[in-house]
RNA sequence: GUGGGUGUAGCUCAGGUGGUUAGAGCGCCAGGUUGUGGCCCUGGAGGCCGUCGGUUCGAGUCCGAUCAUCCACCCCA
C-alpha cells in the first residue's frame, strides 16, 4: 500500500458515514460518568517513558514490547501513552488533586498506542473509555466503579456480557502463592510448553491461563490464589462480592483473571464478550493501591477500568444492536433556473442562522436528480423554487416521507415555523 | 514476534487445467416525464486484476519476494 492513502497499520479511520455511532456512544459514556459523579479529565497524548516504567511496570509486554517511544528533538524520552491510568496518576499527583478532598473521581475518552500485531478486535491506536477513582480503599469503591460500567455497559444494549471477577492480594499475601505456584509447576515441568516454562520465573500466574491443554490440565490442580489471601485482602474480596450481589450485578469468580499491568492488587476484573472472537474483553480494570506512590505521591489508594470503544462498538453490531441515525437535513430547495440561484442560497443562509438545516443543489443539476439529492440526503421537506414561484412568492412544501404537499409563502420566517412544527 | 487464509470497479464478489476488447449485482451519473424522490426500464462513467521480480511466444491465472488485510497464538481494551 502506498504510503501516501494507506492509513498507518493498525489505524482506522472514522468515516462521515458512520461518525454518529461515535457520537452516540460518547454520549453515553459521558452521561453514565456523570450520572456516577464523575468529571473529565484531559491529558497530554505522550509523556515521558519513565512514567510507564514505573507504574504499568517494566516487565510487562506493554512496556517491553508494545511502546511507541522515541526521542524528542531536546532529548528527552518520550512516550506514547499506552493506557490511561498512568498519565491520570501523573496529573492526580503533579497537581495535588487530594486537595480538593477525597475521592476523586474523573474519567476520560482517549487514544491508547500499542505497537501489537493487528487482528479482530485489537488495534495500534485504540480508544478508551476509561475510570480512576482515587481515595478509598475500601470495598464500596469496587461498588461504585464495577457498578458503573455495568451502567454503561448495559445503557448501550451489552446486557449478556460476562462479568468475571478474581482477588490476586496484595503485597503482602501475593510473595506466597507465587512461591506455592512456582513449588507446583516445578513438578511438572516436563510438561508444560515453551512460553510457560519461560513464564515460571517472572509470572507464574500467566501459566493458569494457558490455552495449551497440557499446560491447562496442570494449571487445573494448582494452587488457587484466593486461598493464600491474607485476612484483609479476604475480608475485602468478600464485601465487593456482597455489593455485587446487593446491586443485582452477576458475576463468576474466575481465580484465572490475571492483569497484564503490575500496578493491580486485590479487585480484578473484566467484563467479557463472546460476539467478537478472541479479543472479547471490553472492559478490564482493578484496584491498584500502590500506584500514586509508587510514581512519587502520597500513599492514595486507587481503582479504575479501561474499555476499548472500538471493541464496545464491534459487540454492538454482532449482536444487531442499531444506534439511532442523527436527523437529516431539515429543508431541501430545489431550484430550477439561474435567476433562483441568488435568492435561493440568501434563503438558506437566514434558514441556517435560525437553526434549521438547509440545503440546495450546487452541481448544476436538474430537477429530478436535485429530488434524488433531496431523498439520498434525508431531507423533511423540500421546496421546489422556480421563476413562477418567485415572481408569485408562493411555494409547495413537498413532504418526503408522505409525499403531500402543501401551499406556503415564499418567506422565511413561514418556512421556518413550518418546519419547525411539523419536524 | 510465530502460524494460517485472502488481495480483481466506490462496495460485495465471479473470472475450470495461462490465450485476443476483464465481468455481475449494488452504488454513482445521465435519459425514459422539456417542473417533483423511492419502484421499473435504457444507457454511461469507473479497473496500475495490491506491488516488485521471475517462468513463458503470451500471466488476473503459475513461481518467488514484499506490502496490506483477516483469523489464531501471545498480550490486552
Amino acid at each position: 500500500m502506498a504510503l501516501l492513502t494507506g492509513a498507518p497499520r493498525g489505524t482506522k479511520d472514522v468515516l462521515p458515514s458512520e461518525s454518529y455511532q461515535w457520537q452516540y456512544m460518547e454520549e453515553t459514556l459521558r452521561k453514565a460518568a456523570a450520572d456516577f459523579g464523575f468529571s473529565e479529565i484531559r491529558f497530554p497524548t505522550f509523556e515521558h517513558t519513565e512514567l510507564f516504567l514505573r507504574s504499568v511496570g517494566d516487565t510487562t509486554d506493554v512496556v517491553q514490547k508494545e511502546m511507541y517511544t522515541f526521542e524528542d528533538k531536546g532529548g528527552r524520552s518520550i512516550t506514547l501513552r499506552p493506557e490511561g491510568t498512568a498519565s491520570v496518576a501523573r496529573s492526580f499527583v503533579e497537581h495535588s488533586l487530594f486537595g480538593a478532598g477525597l475521592p476523586v473521581k474523573v474519567y476520560y475518552i482517549a487514544p491508547n498506542f500499542r505497537y501489537e500485531k493487528p487482528q479482530a478486535g485489537r488495534l495500534r491506536e485504540h480508544h478508551q473509555f476509561g475510570v480512576e477513582y482515587f481515595g478509598s480503599e475500601r470495598p464500596e469503591a469496587e461498588a461504585e466503579v464495577i457498578g458503573l460500567a455495568d451502567t454503561f455497559l448495559r445503557r448501550l444494549g451489552l446486557n449478556n456480557l460476562n462479568v468475571q471477577l478474581n482477588s490476586i492480594g496484595c503485597h503482602h499475601c501475593r510473595p506466597a502463592f507465587h512461591k506455592a505456584l512456582q513449588e507446583y509447576f516445578k513438578e511438572h515441568e516436563s510438561e508444560l510448553c515453551p512460553t510457560c516454562l519461560e513464564r515460571m520465573e517472572r509470572n507464574p500466574l500467566r501459566i493458569l491461563d494457558c490455552k495449551n491443554e497440557s499446560c491447562a490440565k496442570i494449571a487445573e490442580g494448582a494452587p488457587i490464589g484466593l486461598h493464600y489471601l491474607c485476612p484483609e485482602c479476604k475480608e475485602h474480596f468478600e464485601m465487593v462480592q456482597t455489593y455485587l450481589r446487593e446491586m443485582g450485578i452477576d458475576f463468576t469468580i474466575n481465580p484465572h483473571i490475571v492483569r497484564g499491568l503490575d500496578y493491580y492488587v486485590r479487585t480484578v476484573f473484566e467484563f467479557v464478550s463472546d460476539a467478537i472472537g478472541a479479543q472479547g474483553t471490553v472492559c478490564g480494570g482493578g484496584r491498584y493501591d500502590g500506584l500514586v506512590s509508587a510514581i512519587g505521591g502520597k500513599d492514595v489508594p486507587g481503582l479504575g477500568f479501561g474499555s476499548g470503544i472500538e471493541r464496545l462498538l464491534l459487540v454492538m453490531e454482532a449482536q444487531g444492536i442499531k444506534i439511532p441515525k442523527p436527523n437529516g437535513c431539515d429543508v431541501f430547495f430545489a431550484a430550477l433556473g439561474e435567476e433562483t440561484s441568488l435568492p435561493v442560497e440568501k434563503m438558506i443562509f437566514q434558514l441556517r442562522q435560525l437553526g434549521i438545516s438547509a440545503e440546495r443543489d450546487t452541481m448544476g443539476r436538474g430537477l429530478k436528480a436535485q429530488m434524488k439529492y433531496a431523498d439520498r440526503i434525508d431531507a423533511k421537506y423540500v421546496v421546489v423554487i422556480g421563476e413562477d414561484e418567485l415572481t408569485n412568492g408562493l411555494v409547495h412544501l413537498k413532504c418526503m416521507e408522505t409525499g403531500e404537499q402543501t401551499e406556503c409563502k415564499l418567506d422565511i420566517q413561514e418556512i421556518a415555523q413550518w418546519v419547525k412544527a411539523h419536524h
